[in-house]
Order: structure tokens, then C-alpha cells, then sequence
DNA sequence: AAGCACAGCAACCGCACGCAA
DNA sequence: GTTGCGTGCGGTTGCTGTGCT
């Protein structure tokens, strides 16, 4: 494993690493991980570069404490799809998957345990909760028609359910990783697929997660 | 003031996936 | 079909700050 590297910095980042990581980023744009360290000069590990980045020296990053209503779509998003941190943090505007999974486990966790614990006395009544898991998914090189579109295509305000002119607007193909923006966007270049649609492997089956997609918005404003 | 316990958070690690050769 | 590389994700660890005794 290329972290078990010995000579690889390890530990907390220091001001001078992320300013370089910071003016690296700036000039070459995310991705490429693996150039990353000898570009910035930083003697870290790719993963190491990678994580301070979108934990912590990106743009747009909120921090402090989570609001209530963040709380509130954290636990309706939870119970949709578990543990995947990454796509609850991408519906929570500003939050990170780290963020998110930190909260959970420290907060939330522990609300939920004595919950757990009346679950077990009743566990003959419980009937089992279908745990949407969608896996993660990058970008195909393939998908270039996709990729032309979802360039274009308008952003999507998650809290608002409403389309906004923001900075995603913006944004080069290789920032598009965070999930939302991918599946909302694609919402929005394919509007004749439609709730419950399957797919054949060679039709258009890489939309199913959007489609899942705008269920996930069904169940969670269906709630409130 | 010192020692201890706990909570919170940053970072690491291992694994899985997509893609290209 | 296989292998290696690059990337992303979730689980876990360990450091640091804070409060209590």
C-alpha cells in the first residue's frame, strides 16, 4: 500500500503544506492526484493530498456546527441510505462525507443507541428496511455525451429542490465528483425516464441511480 | 495546578470500482 | 479475461482540546 511508505509525511498538515497544496490545486485543478505531491513539493501521500483538500482546504467548506434542519435531512438521508457518507454530504450544502460521518458517529449515534436497544426487545416485530445503495460512481471517459451535457446543464439546489444559478455552473468536468450535482443534473438532461423505469445493460442503465434520485427527493419531502 | 476522562475532529488505512493496456 | 493504475469511499484510529475532580 503506497500509504505504508516510509518516507511519506504523516500527521497533522502544517500552514506551509497547505498553502502549497492550496496554490497547486489553484493552478493545475483538482484531479490527478497521483502528480499532486511532486507538483506542490509537499512530502505526502496522494490519499493525504487528496483528503486535506476536500476535507478542508476547498472552497465553500462550512464549518462549525450543523443546524438543526441540517440534523433533521442528515437523519431522513441516513435512514434512506446508510452509512454513505459521501451522498448524504452531498445533500447537505458545504458539508463534507468527513464532516458528516464524524457528526453522525459522535452526535447522532448516540441518540440512536437507545433507540437501537428498544428495537432489539421488539426485534420480532421489526420488519426489514430496504437500504437503498447505490454505489459510488465516477465519471466514464466514455460517457462524453454525458459529460458535454452535464457541463451545461443548470445546477440544482438540494435545500430549495428549486434550480439556481450558482458557481456549479461553473465548475470543469473534473470537479464534477460530488454525486448531487452528477444526479441532479442528469435529471435534468434526461427528463423522459421516468420513477420505476428499468433499464437493459445497454440502454441507458447508467441512469439508474438518477432515477433512484428523484425517489430519494419524493421520500424525503413526502415526510415533512 | 495537576491528573484524568471524555468528546470532537483530522487523518490514516484498507478495500472496491472504473478504466486502459 | 487479466492486470495494474488512479481514484473514491467508509471504517477506524489517534491526537488535541476541554471539563471535571
Amino acid at each position: 500500500m503506497e500509504g505504508s511508505s516510509s518516507c511519506v509525511r504523516k500527521g497533522a498538515w502544517n500552514e506551509e503544506e497547505d498553502i502549497l497544496l492550496r496554490q497547486c490545486i489553484e493552478k493545475h485543478g483538482e484531479g490527478n492526484w497521483y502528480k499532486v505531491p511532486s507538483r506542490a513539493g509537499i512530502n505526502r501521500c496522494r490519499k493525504s493530498c487528496r483528503l486535506r483538500w476536500l476535507n478542508y482546504l476547498r472552497p465553500n467548506i462550512k464549518r462549525g456546527g450543523f443546524k438543526e434542519d441540517e440534523v433533521d435531512l442528515m437523519m431522513r438521508l441516513h435512514k434512506l441510505l446508510g452509512n454513505r457518507w459521501s451522498l448524504i454530504a452531498g445533500r447537505l450544502p458545504e458539508r463534507t462525507a468527513n464532516d458528516v460521518k464524524n457528526y453522525w458517529n459522535t452526535h447522532v449515534r448516540k441518540k440512536e443507541i437507545p433507540c437501537i436497544s428498544n428495537m432489539k426487545e421488539k426485534a420480532q416485530d421489526i420488519v426489514k428496511v430496504n437500504v437503498i445503495k447505490p454505489r459510488p460512481r465516477t465519471v466514464s471517459k466514455k460517457l462524453t455525451w454525458l459529460c458535454d451535457k452535464l457541463t451545461t446543464a443548470e445546477s440544482f439546489d438540494p435545500v430549495n429542490k428549486d434550480h439556481v444559478e450558482g458557481d456549479h455552473e461553473k465548475a470543469p468536468l473534473s470537479t464534477i465528483n460530488d454525486e448531487p450535482n452528477r444526479v441532479l443534473r442528469a435529471e435534468k438532461i434526461a427528463p423522459e425516464i421516468k420513477i420505476g423505469d428499468t433499464f437493459d445493460e445497454d440502454g441507458p442503465s447508467c441512469l439508474a441511480d438518477f432515477s433512484f434520485d428523484m425517489n430519494l427527493w419524493d421520500f424525503l419531502y413526502a415526510e415533512q
